[in-house]
DNA sequence: ATCTCCCGCCATATG
DNA sequence: CATATGGCGGGAGAT
């Protein structure tokens, strides 16, 4: 029995970890999952598992054949079914393993592509899927719970799912990472950490109070589920609150992992961080268990889909079991700065490359959903008066022309003033356009340097946000965000119940140990650097701004970056901005009282806002957006836009990546700094969803000619992996009392290699391994011996000072010492 | 013993 | 009301 249960086990972490270096083998299929009724061998067990896996395995490495896998998936399945040769063989009971999550994950995740052309939707039934993987439905929902926090699904219907594979997976990771940072997570477990601290000297004295009074504090974001524009909860889904759970779980837990530095997150701060947030009690032990219960799964599926990986973490304390990412790095969305000229790209996120032109179109019309908030009334009130307020906005101004493309407008600070503040409207590029000079329009428009000229006035539609306002809370109220960089825009509706809180909260009772001192100060430093980078100096005005959280920061780089004439334009904006941030600085200083923001929130994307309006939009305008969908739909896209090197260092430094740092911000900052973003970021994201508007830019670019169809992607790839992997292996490895290992897994790993498959893979040994080659590589070669920061790129860019931020915060208040040498 | 986490009861949501 | 969802926690396999 053992035997065979390992093996099981071996395969599956196989499936999971190995996945990029297997080769097409053939496998001969043998019989995958039997019944759990046949006798038991252990051999036969073996057999099957590795069969099993190994189809999967090779559909995974070729992600680029979906088909394929999809295909052999069938195929294994027939080969179950008809197989039974082995009699014996027969495996029987499945042995614990056989039926983790992951495994199932494993076959669920084989049955579709990771990148499914737009153009075929997949659908997914679960009736289906139950009935051919043969289990338990229950189990099913907990995987597509989680792909739903992904928005690698979305529900349509009762025991219907739409597959939307990993298209909308840079978006979403940016959208999370960028709502972890605004929740303060990385203060969050600082915070914890440093409890544990004290509980060491001090077993259990005050931790009441301490919880109590420190996370009272920090919950925040309660049950908030962050959408994308493209991918809303359909149908009935589920607004309504309670019940998802699972879903922001696991949106958080991710988030845990894009904010924090190394990107290794333990199992128990990220319990304890879940727990805190809602509820301020904690003691509760069995509470904490059901936790880490629900984060195994998670986690689970996480793993199976390679965002992470397990390891343990060894502190003083002993080892702990946690996770690293090993998703693709998130850039810090900020930059967009420079987008100007060249238009920025987003080189194709590490390393596989999505198909662009699918991704294009799909961020052109992302809306096709509408939303539909079931059942709750509340919330379609809110929806209701949201586009009402739009429309008025829009309609103020004939603006025939909305442009959009840049994408976020701003926002307004003040609810109030917000309409009078003129926005760049997001996208709306549909209406528009179809022709070639009405393209270039846009294109001026939508990059922002290049198209400062837009007067307000044009652009009257403010697509996208609409302020809200935080002040008055209704019981529900919605502020609307821009997401600058992705160029989503989200709301967050607070529960009601969060809303007192919110409101209720008083300032003083955040908390904000000394991190953030060093937070603030590298903040600070970050904001310098952005100054730096796109405009040359920008001492003056980032010591307004420098007050700003970073959050404000990050949103508004481009507020530096932008030219003239925009600036001018925010300046205008910005007179209430500016008081708005300095006010808020003292605050933060006092205290933060605006912290607690983004509570909870549920977060919509406007754009669906603007949807719902599109109704009311002239039929002109339908038919407008009608061609020019087809037509980015037919055209060629490359969907990337090259990028200068030198631009790319700028983005990819480092520095950023701490930047997130963080601080919250109130909504009220955030209101207040409008921002015109321009696409470019998101480009340069990685994303390689860039929104909508983004998109559209490039394609339009491209099409005038502005842009060279052809991409380069050159060093793009490469950079972009590099913060990622240099940072974490670095920390990894130089961190002193915390250790970070990942030897069981790899152990295994190699002994399955070794065991079954090496003969195959004898044969193939350099291709395979290029999908994870590119970690090792930028890995080494950004090591320094000075510390996971020091990299040449970022020297050059950066002062002394950020350095030295950086590694103030890595090293925060724990004894580990985890970078510096 | 501890770490993982499967299983499936049962409250809720949805249609 | 019948189902579909999915929170939750017992308790057992894996280490």
């Amino acid at each position: 029995l053992k035997t065979p249960l390992k093996q099981a086990a071996t395969s599956q972490l196989v499936l999971t970890e190995r996945q990029p270096d297997c080769q097409p083998l053939t496998t001969p299929p043998k019989p995958k999952e039997t019944p759990p009724a046949d006798p038991w061998t252990p051999t036969s067990n073996l057999k099957m598992l590795i069969s099993a896996a190994s189809p999967e395995i090779r559909s995974r490495e070729q992600r680029r054949q979906l088909s394929d896998s999809s295909s052999e998936v069938l195929q294994t399945k027939h080969c179950l079914q008809e197989h039974i040769l082995g009699d014996e063989y027969e495996k029987s009971q499945p042995s614990r393993k056989e039926k983790s999550l992951g495994l199932l994950c494993h076959k669920f995740l084989a049955r579709y592509p990771d990148y499914p052309s737009p153009s075929q939707k997949s659908y997914i039934c679960l009736d289906e899927v139950t009935e051919e993987l043969h289990v338990e439905r229950r189990r099913i929902y907990d995987i597509v719970n989680v792909l739903e926090s992904l928005h690698m699904v979305s529900r349509l219907a009762r025991n219907r799912y739409v597959w939307h594979g990993r298209h909308n997976l840079p978006q979403t990771l940016q959208a999370l990472k960028k709502v972890g940072e605004e929740n303060k997570y990385i203060q969050q477990i600082q915070m914890i950490k440093k409890r544990e601290y004290e509980h060491e000297f001090d077993p259990d004295s005050e931790r009441n109070e301490e919880m109590a009074s420190s996370f009272g504090s920090s919950e925040q974001s309660e049950m908030s589920f962050v959408e994308l524009p493209g991918v809303e909860f359909r149908a009935a889904s589920v607004n309504g609150r309670k019940y998802k759970s699972l879903r922001v779980m696991s949106q958080k837990f991710v988030m845990l992992f894009l904010v924090s530095t190394p990107q290794i997150v333990s199992l128990e701060v990220a319990a304890k961080i879940l727990i805190g947030e809602d509820q301020l009690e904690d003691l509760d032990k069995s509470k904490f268990k059901t936790k880490i219960r629900r984060l195994y799964d998670i986690a689970n599926v996480l793993s199976s889909l390679k965002l992470i990986k397990k390891v343990h973490v060894t502190e003083e304390r002993g080892r702990k079991p946690a996770f690293k990412w090993t998703g693709p790095e998130v850039l810090p969305n900020t930059q967009e700065t420079k987008l100007e000229a060249t238009s920025t790209t987003c080189s194709p996120p590490v390393s596989e490359s999505i198909p662009s032109k699918e991704q294009c179109s799909k961020a052109l019309f992302p809306s096709k959903g509408k939303q539909n908030f079931t059942r709750h009334s509340s919330l379609i009130k809110l929806v209701k008066s949201i586009e009402n307020d739009r429309r008025k906005i829009q309609s103020a101004p004939t603006s025939p022309v909305k442009i959009s493309a840049s994408t976020y407008q701003s926002l307004p600070v003040f609810p109030n003033t917000v309409a009078q503040f003129p926005a760049i409207t997001k996208h709306q590029l549909e209406g528009q356009s179809k022709t070639a000079e009405e393209m270039q329009m846009k294109c001026a428009l939508s990059s922002p340097e290049a198209v400062p000229k837009p007067e307000p006035s044009q652009q009257p539609a403010l697509s996208q946000p609409l302020g809200l306002c935080p002040a008055s809370h209704s019981s529900v109220s919605p502020v609307i965000l821009p997401h600058p960089q992705s160029g989503v825009s989200y709301a967050i509706y607070l529960h009601p119940s969060q809303a007192h809180t919110v409101t209720t909260y008083s300032p003083g009772f955040m908390l904000q140990p000394l991190p953030c001192a060093n937070i603030t100060g590298i903040k600070s430093n970050n904001s310098k650097v952005l100054n730096k980078i796109t405009t040359g100096e920008g001492d003056t005005q980032s010591g307004t701004w420098e007050p700003t959280k970073s959050l404000a920061a990050e949103e508004r780089p481009d507020t530096k970056s932008e030219t003239s004439s925009q600036r001018c334009l925010k300046r205008s904006q910005a007179l209430p901005e500016n008081n708005l941030i300095k006010r808020h600085k003292s605050d933060e200083e006092s205290l933060d009282t605006s912290s607690t923001f983004f509570p909870s929130g549920y977060l919509i994307p406007l754009t669906h806002c603007t949807h719902g309006n599109k109704a009311e939009c002239s039929n002109k305008e339908k038919a407008g957006v009608c061609s020019l969908q087809h037509t980015a739909y037919s055209s060629p896209i490359t969907g990337v836009i090259p990028m200068p090197a030198s631009e790319l260092k700028t983005v990819n430094i480092p520095a950023f990546h701490i930047t997130p740092l963080n601080i919250m911000l109130s909504p009220n900052s955030i209101a207040a700094a409008p921002v015109l973003s321009n696409s470019c970021l998101n480009s340069s994201s990685t994303s390689s969803a860039p929104n909508p508007s983004s998109s559209a830019l490039n394609f339009m670019l491209q099409h005038i000619g502005l842009i060279p169809a052809g991409v380069q992607v050159p060093a793009s790839p490469v950079l972009q992996h590099v913060p990622v992997s240099s940072q974490s292996e670095n920390i990894s490895h130089s961190s002193g009392s915390t250790n970070v290992q990942e030897g069981k897994v790899s152990k295994n790993i190699l002994q399955l290699d070794r065991g079954g498959l090496s003969g195959k893979y004898s044969a193939v040994p350099s291709a395979p391994k290029e999908a994870q080659e590119p970690q090792a590589v930028t890995e080494s070669f950004f090591r320094t011996p000075g510390g996971p920061n020091t990299e040449p790129s970022l020297s050059a860019n950066s002062d002394g000072t950020q350095r030295i931020s950086q590694g103030t915060l890595y090293i925060p208040q724990r004894k580990l010492e985890v970078s510096e040498v």
